[in-house]
DNA sequence: AGCACGCCGACT
DNA sequence: GTCGGCGTGCTC
């Protein structure tokens, strides 16, 4: 018998291995292995199993198989394989990176001295003599690992090779286990076939009766029988009863309650359409790909619970995925309250890892059938998947941005093709990309048009910021109706929140007395300040431009640079409201696990008057005291360097919007702006999406980007600066000479361009971008890229479909 | 990724 | 002339 095993290498070729008679009945598709790999030993996974050798090549044996049960089955395999192409990410690292952490079994080299004397010592340099030391001090042997630390270099191979040669040093491989393990606990059976029995001790025959029962852990039967355990041991000799382990599945800790519960909720009119279109859908048990387009407040978690249910009760499996980790608390608090806890597992990155496996079986043998969880969560081995359903679908945490860089919103839809599930699409602010798709008629189109209650929608006004001025004349940071605004809702004992766009704060340029602000001719994207060269630069396409005092426009002389941060917002609101409660919420103050869901506790229950916060405020948060929002300054992410600020911001807007009102008190809106007639802030004010869409498009379509093209962004990232920028340019040349072979003028390269951090970790770094109408040419290209390799220190990173160009 | 092999500049 | 640097290629 032989296996085709993946390997987390960067190459997509996979691995023939011989089994060995003794293991041919423990081999399934979706176990991983134990294989040996040049001279290491490392973890791989079963891919395929093939009862002839497929090439007449000599083959290695596996070494061991270390699950009981597989991870994966042939279905969700070759949704994994569509990923790994897809994303052109070798199927062994995808693999790698979607399953369960820390289970990994492989070897490590350690070395030790060979014992030999040391006859010529001249013979050796000096970085070998230093090896020889250190070795000689440990023993017990020494990890390669280990000594390169210690010795401050990295590649020690050829030294090493030559003290292997000499026989001073002895190399081996050590295998390390691995940080997760199964978690067992002892338990005690009583064997019942077995007549009662006379000679039994005073304690012994208390063990029986405790186990009257049949069976019980043995902590559990300490419990009862004091130094039971002590006795056990015995009376599994006399047959009495019987020891053994049971797989103990580690959960996921108590559920947060965060929020209104929301229970005995009646449908209202729209909802009821909803449900029974979706209904619909999923008895047809096609792929049905939908897109739910509800206002914010208009109860679509409702719609997904029911839907959920339906699901669950034709034994059907369900994904349910939210953006952030913080929701699922949130979320889980409603889920519990209506289905079973055992038909429930959470995976996301916050749970230990130990307990992330054991979901992870949970779900695989289908004793858990509603999956909750971040974006990874989608790639849960569920059983008779039925229903997919992603809440907040525009958000972009559902991208990832590092190793694998996927988008489990858009893989949400693959998965749910391979399955011929339902996918439900769900947000108030759906993505471009997706209202198109929609309005194509590639996804049905489901709406809510009106909050539940029919509660009014929070009245939006513009603060136009270009007429206010503080006591010295300058722009303030709070303008005077926020102020008022917020002295009201204090007055009235209700709450404020305060949301600022820090993500936006890198500099970019513009003129206060016109909103004016610097984008690139070419690329229609803000431009950013260097301040220490003075220049403003494109991060697409690299076009540079001299800094300006001057508006181009107006004439204005007072152009400047703005930026801004949460901690002086909160500086100046404490400064004008000293006795109000005010709490801040961002990056910084949530960095430990638990402090957000503690806020947010604090908001809920009125202990908190204002919170100031970034991005994460803005996020499904359901708070009906909350009847007053300001937005501190909507143009910071207008003027990102990304042709999707303005659907960006457009979103956050509305979003921040949607967290007023939700009570019986109508909320107000604050929104201040140096560009109060732009459509992206008139259309968020009225509430309008279908108008912001209809200005949006024509500008994609005649700019060329997404929905009505494809792109392909390659990260390039450098040590050194010079000589990196140099294998850019190379690499350029090479994409555009490529770029013509493969598809002629169908695709464009555009760049390599400065990335707009141009160094993190030390790493300078660029980004080109291919774009086209089809993916195809665009996958070849970089795929061919790839191939060149990473020649002269540059490192490449195939982003297929970017979100985020920073 | 991690390791080995092989080809070149800077030392004896 | 040798050594150790890194660029290139393979791992069943």
């Amino acid at each position: 018998m032989f296996v085709r095993v993946a390997i987390q290498i960067p190459s997509p070729k996979t691995f023939t291995y011989t089994v060995p008679e003794a293991l041919i009945p423990s081999v399934s598709l979706g176990k991983r292995v134990l294989v040996p790999f040049g001279r290491r030993r490392v973890t791989g996974f079963i891919v395929e199993i093939q009862p002839e050798a497929p090439q007449d090549q000599e083959l290695r044996e596996i070494i061991e198989l270390p699950d009981p049960e597989p991870l994966f089955d042939p279905d969700e395999l070759s949704f994994y394989e569509w990923v790994s192409r897809y994303y052109l990410h070798s199927l062994g690292k995808v693999l790698g990176e979607i399953l369960p952490g820390g289970i990994d079994v492989r070897s490590d080299r350690w070395l030790r001295l060979s014992g030999k004397a040391i006859d010529s010592e001249e013979r050796l340099s000096v970085v070998q003599r230093e090896i020889l030391d250190r070795v000689g001090q440990c023993p017990e042997g020494l990890s390669l690992n280990r000594l390169r630390r210690a010795m401050g270099k990295k590649d020690l191979y050829g030294e090493l090779r030559l003290l292997e040669m000499e026989d001073l040093v002895v190399s081996e491989e050590r295998l390390n286990r691995p940080a997760v393990r199964m978690k067992k606990e002892r338990w005690v059976h009583l064997n019942r076939s077995i007549a009662p029995r006379k000679d039994l001790t005073v304690k012994q025959r208390a063990i029986v009766t405790a186990l009257g029962e049949g069976e019980l852990p043995v902590a559990a039967l300490n419990n009862r029988v004091r130094n039971a355990a002590a006795s056990l041991r015995t009376m599994e000799g006399k047959e009495i009863v019987r020891l053994y382990d049971k797989e103990v599945l580690r959960h996921f800790g108590p559920v947060a309650e965060i929020g209104s519960k929301g229970n005995g909720i009646i449908l209202n009119g729209a909802q009821s359409a909803a449900l029974d279109e979706i209904r619909r859908y999923m008895a047809s048990r096609r792929y049905s790909p939908c897109l739910l387009h509800g206002v914010t407040g208009s109860g679509k978690t409702e719609i997904y619970l029911r839907a959920v249910a339906e699901a669950l009760r034709e034994d059907g499996g369900v994904l349910y995925l939210v953006p952030e980790i913080s929701l699922t608390a949130q979320l889980l608090t409603r889920i519990c309250g209506r289905f079973p806890e055992g038909a429930i597992a959470v995976l996301h990155s916050g749970i230990p890892r130990g307990a992330r496996y054991d979901q992870w079986r949970r779900i695989r043998r289908g004793e858990a059938r509603i999956v909750v969880g971040a974006r990874s969560a989608l790639f849960a081995p569920v059983r008779n998947l039925r229903l997919v359903i992603v809440d907040e679908e525009h958000d972009s945490s559902y991208k990832q941005e590092d190793r694998l860089r996927y988008n489990a919103r858009d893989l949400a839809l693959v998965r749910g093709r391979l399955s011929q599930a339902t996918v439900i699409l769900g947000s108030a602010t759906p993505s471009i990309q997706s209202y198109f798709h929609a309005t194509e008629g590639r996804y049905r189109y489901i709406t809510l048009p009106t909050r539940i209650d029919d509660r009014p929608l929070p009245k939006v006004e513009a603060v136009d910021m270009r007429f206010q001025r503080d006591d010295q004349g300058l722009t303030p940071l709070i303008s005077r109706p926020l102020i008022d605004a917020i002295r009201e809702t204090l007055e009235k004992r209700k709450q404020t929140l305060l949301f600022l766009n820090r993500r936006g704060f890198h500099t970019f340029l513009f003129c206060p007395d016109c909103g004016h602000t610097f984008t690139c001719p070419n690329c229609d994207i803000a431009l950013t300040l260097h301040a220490a060269e003075d220049l403003l630069k494109c991060h697409h396409c690299d076009y540079t431009a001299k800094s300006a005092v001057c508006c181009p426009k107006c004439q204005g002389s007072r152009v400047r640079s703005y930026g801004a941060g949460t901690e002086r917002v909160e500086e100046e609101v404490k400064q004008r409201f000293p006795d109000a409660r005010i709490a801040r919420m961002d990056s910084d103050t949530t960095s430990r696990r638990g402090d957000m869901e503690r806020i947010l506790r604090d908001l809920d229950s009125g202990r908190i008057d204002i919170l100031i916060g970034t991005q994460m405020i803005t996020k499904g948060h359901d708070f009906p005291d909350i009847t007053l929002v300001g937005v501190i300054a909507a143009d910071a992410s207008l003027n990102l360097p990304d042709f999707r600020a303005a659907e960006r911001t457009f979103q956050v807007l509305t979003q921040v919007s949607g967290r007023g009102g939700r009570g019986e008190e109508p909320g107000r809106v604050l929104i201040q702006t140096f560009n109060p007639g732009l459509y992206t802030i008139t259309r968020a004010q009225g509430h309008d999406y279908a108008g912001f869409y209809a200005d949006e498009l024509p500008l994609r379509r005649q700019l060329g980007y997404p929905p009505f093209s494809r792109l392909i962004a390659l990260h390039l990232s450098s040590l050194q600066r010079e000589e990196g920028k140099r294998a850019v340019t190379r690499f350029g040349l090479e994409a555009r000479n490529l770029a013509k072979m493969v598809a002629g003028s169908a695709v464009d390269v555009i760049g390599p361009a400065e990335s707009p951090l141009p160094r993190i970790r030390g790493r300078y770094r660029w980004q080109l971008l291919l774009r086209g109408k089809e993916i195809r040419p665009l996958h070849q290209i970089a795929e061919r890229l790839l191939g060149k390799g990473e020649r002269n220190g540059l490192s490449i990173q195939v982003d297929v479909d970017p979100v985020s160009f920073m």
